[in-house]
DNA sequence: GAAAGTATGGCAAACGTTTGATGTCCGAGC
DNA sequence: GCTCGGACATCAAACGTTTGCCATACTTTC
C-alpha cells in the first residue's frame, strides 16, 4: 500500500503548525502523512462523499488521521459550508428548574443530527435578548430555538426569520408570528387548575399571574378565568409580575393585604411562584391546604419535596424540548416546509396543597 | 463628505449575496456603499484598530454599516485571527439548582470581556465529557471552563491543556493536574458541617456521599470524619453514590436498613441528596429534625423553601462563577503566567433540619 | 524648497476547509 | 489500435475576515 509522496505546494518540514499557542493538524499534515492529495483526505473523512474516494485509500487515510489525531476544523468548515452546525438555544432563565429536562432533552436530540446547542440566557430582559440575538447570528448559527420570547419581541423575531434564519418558538408562543412553536397548550392548562379548584367546592379564586406579555401566561389566565367564569365562581384580581419566586411573594402579599373576604384557593402561573406564595403563607401563618388551596403549573423537579407537596399543571418537558429540535432539523432540512406547530397536552398533577375548602 | 467611488475588484450589481437561503452582507458591501476599500471597513469597525483610519473616514463607515445592518461574521474573523471569542462551559448536571447562579455569574463576567459561552452537559458521564470536548476543541473555543471533572479525568484534562487550550476547573478540583481551578474549600465545609453537629451535641453520625473520584466530595468527606473523630463522634459507613436525589434516597434507605443504632445527624454531601434523605425520612415517618438531623451541601436555591428548611453549608456560588471567567480571561491574556487557583470560605446557614439530638 | 517624517488607505496574502472542474489511468468495446 | 467511459485523484477557487506591507498625499523641518 505503498504510495507516491505528494509534493504539497507549501508544506515546510514541521508536521503541523502552530498558532495562538497551540498545535493545529490540518489536512494537509494528514495529505502529507497518508502520501496523498488534502483534497482527497477531506472527501475521504466526510461521510457523504466518502463514495468518491477508493475504500482502500479512504481506510488508509483515516487511520493515518486517527493516528495523527487529526480533528476537522469548524470554524474553517463552517466558513466554506456556511453551515455551522450550531443551534443557539435562548432561554429566559437558567434558574427555573423546569427548564433542565427541556434543555437536556433537545440537546440529546440536536446532538443525535450532529448539532451543538449554544445556550444563553436572557434574564427575561429584552434589551438582552437583542444583544444575544445579534450574537449567535453573527456567530452564523444554523438555527435559533427560544424559549424566551415575549408577546412584544414578535417584530424582532419575524425580521431574524425574514433574513432567512431558521427560527423555532418552544414552551412560549408568539401566535401573531405565525413561527414554527412547540408549547404545552396552556389554555387547556388554565383551565385543568380551574376544573379541579371548582371541583373541590371553590368559590373564590385568585391567580398570581406571569407576565401580560409572555403567551404561556395569557392562555393560563385565560383558560382558567374562562373555566372560573362556567362555574360561577368569584375571581379576584391581583396583578401580573415576572415568574419568579420573589415575585411569587410580592403579589401574594399584595392579595392577603386587598382581597376581603380571602379568596380559599391560588392558581399561580408557575411553581416558582406557587412556592412564593407558600413561603408567604407560612410567615404569616395561614395554613395550606386548609385555609388556602396552592395549584402551581410546570411540575418543576422537587416541586414534590415541599411542604405541602406542591399540586401542579405538568408540562411534557422533555417532550417539548426533544419535539422543538425535531421541528428545528425539519427546518433545516426543507426550509420552504415549516412544520406545522404543535402544543402538547398538560395534565394535572394532584398533591397535597389543594384540598375542599373550609367554608 | 462625497467619497470617490471604488472599483472593488469583482463587485457584481447586487448590493449583498445571498447564502444557505439567508442574505449575508460582507465587508465588501459596506465599503462599496461606503465608497472605500473594503479593508477599511474591516479596520474602520475594529475598535482596535481605528486609530490607523481616519476619524471622519470611520464616522461615515460606522454610519453606512449601521445603516445596512452589518454584522462582522464572527466565523470567518475566528478562521483568519484564530480566536472565536467562544469559551466552552461544561458543566455535569444542568438540573441542579447550585449551577444557575454558577453559570449566570459566569457568562456575565465573560461577556464583560466580548466573550460568549457555549454551555454543554455531561450527566456526569466520562464518555459524554470526551465526546463534548472533542467537539469543542474542533469548534476552537478560546478556552474551557469544566466544573465536572472527576478525578480521573485528570490525564484527559492535562492533555487538553498541553495541546495549549487554556482550561480552567471550577466547582471540582483535580489537584494532580495543577490545573488552576476555583473552588469552594471543601475541607473546611466538611468541617463546619461535622462542627455544627458536634456543637448541637451529636455522637452519631454519617454521610451521604457523592462520588469518590470527585474532588469536592472527597475533601468533603475528609474535613467532616476529621472533626468527627476529634470531637470523639462515631461515624457510620454508607458508601456513595452521585449526587443526586435519586441516590439521596438509595443510600438513605440502605442506611436505615443496616445501621444500629440510628444515627442521629446526617451530612449529605449536596443539597439534592438531603432532599432524597427527606423525602425517605418522611416516608417512613421519622421526624427531622427531632429524630434525626439533616444537614446539605451548597445551599441551592429554594433549600430554604422545604420542610424542613435545609440546615446547608453555602457555597459562594456567584463568586465561584465570576472568579472562574476572570481566571480564564487572565490566562488568555497571558498563557504563560496560569492564574493561582484559588478556594473561597464556605458559610453554615444553620436552618430547620438540625437540631440538638433526642437522647 | 527639498528631505524626512506621518497619516491614511489600498493591495493581497493568508486562515483551513469544501467542491466543481480537470486531469490521469485503465479496461472494455469496436 | 483507437476511442470511450468510469473510477479516482488532484487542482484551484472560493468562503469573509484580518493585517503586514506599500503607495500615496499631506506635514513638518531645516
Amino acid at each position: 500500500m505503498a504510495r507516491p509522496p505528494s509534493r504539497s505546494s507549501t508544506a515546510g518540514e514541521l508536521p503541523s503548525r502552530a498558532r495562538a499557542g497551540r498545535v493545529i493538524l490540518t489536512l494537509e499534515d494528514v495529505a502529507h502523512a497518508a502520501g496523498v492529495h488534502y483534497s482527497t483526505v477531506s472527501r475521504a473523512l466526510d461521510p457523504a462523499k466518502a463514495a468518491r474516494v477508493n475504500a482502500s485509500t479512504r481506510a488508509h487515510v483515516e487511520s493515518v488521521a486517527r493516528r495523527l489525531g487529526y480533528q476537522r476544523d469548524m470554524v474553517a468548515s463552517g466558513l466554506r459550508r456556511g453551515r455551522t452546525q450550531t443551534i443557539a438555544v435562548i432561554v429566559a432563565d437558567l434558574g427555573n428548574p423546569f427548564m433542565a429536562p427541556v434543555l437536556r432533552s433537545m440537546a440529546n436530540r440536536l446532538e443525535e443530527s450532529g448539532l451543538m446547542s449554544l445556550i444563553s440566557e436572557t434574564q427575561d430582559d429584552s434589551a438582552r435578548l437583542h444583544r444575544i440575538l445579534n450574537h449567535v447570528i453573527s456567530r452564523r448559527v444554523d438555527a435559533i430555538i427560544t424559549t424566551a420570547a415575549r408577546l412584544g419581541d414578535g417584530s424582532t423575531l419575524l425580521e431574524i426569520s425574514r433574513q432567512g434564519i431558521p427560527l423555532v418558538l418552544a414552551v412560549r408562543n408568539v401566535p401573531s408570528t405565525r413561527l414554527p412553536a412547540c408549547t404545552d397548550d396552556d389554555v387547556a392548562g388554565g383551565r385543568l387548575a380551574a376544573q379541579h379548584l371548582l371541583s373541590l367546592g371553590h368559590q373564590r379564586v385568585a391567580q398570581l399571574r406571569g407576565p401580560a406579555d409572555v403567551s404561556s401566561f395569557v392562555d393560563r389566565a385565560w383558560g382558567f378565568s374562562e373555566a372560573i367564569t362556567a362555574g360561577s365562581a368569584r375571581e379576584f384580581e391581583v396583578g401580573a409580575g415576572s415568574p419568579t419566586l420573589e415575585e411569587g411573594i410580592r403579589l401574594m402579599n399584595r392579595l392577603l393585604d386587598t382581597a376581603r373576604p380571602l379568596p380559599s384557593a391560588i392558581f399561580a402561573h408557575n411553581d416558582l411562584m406557587a412556592l412564593g406564595a407558600l413561603a408567604v403563607m407560612r410567615e404569616r401563618g395561614i395554613s395550606c391546604p386548609e385555609q388556602i388551596s396552592v395549584i402551581g403549573y410546570n411540575d418543576s423537579p422537587q416541586v414534590d419535596r415541599v411542604q405541602p407537596a406542591l399540586t401542579t399543571v405538568r408540562q411534557p418537558a422533555e417532550e417539548i424540548g426533544r419535539m422543538a429540535a425535531e421541528m428545528t432539523v425539519a427546518l433545516l432540512e426543507s426550509p420552504r416546509h415549516p412544520p406545522p406547530s404543535r402544543s402538547l397536552r398538560p395534565t394535572l398533577v394532584v398533591r397535597e396543597s389543594t384540598a375542599v375548602p373550609l367554608h
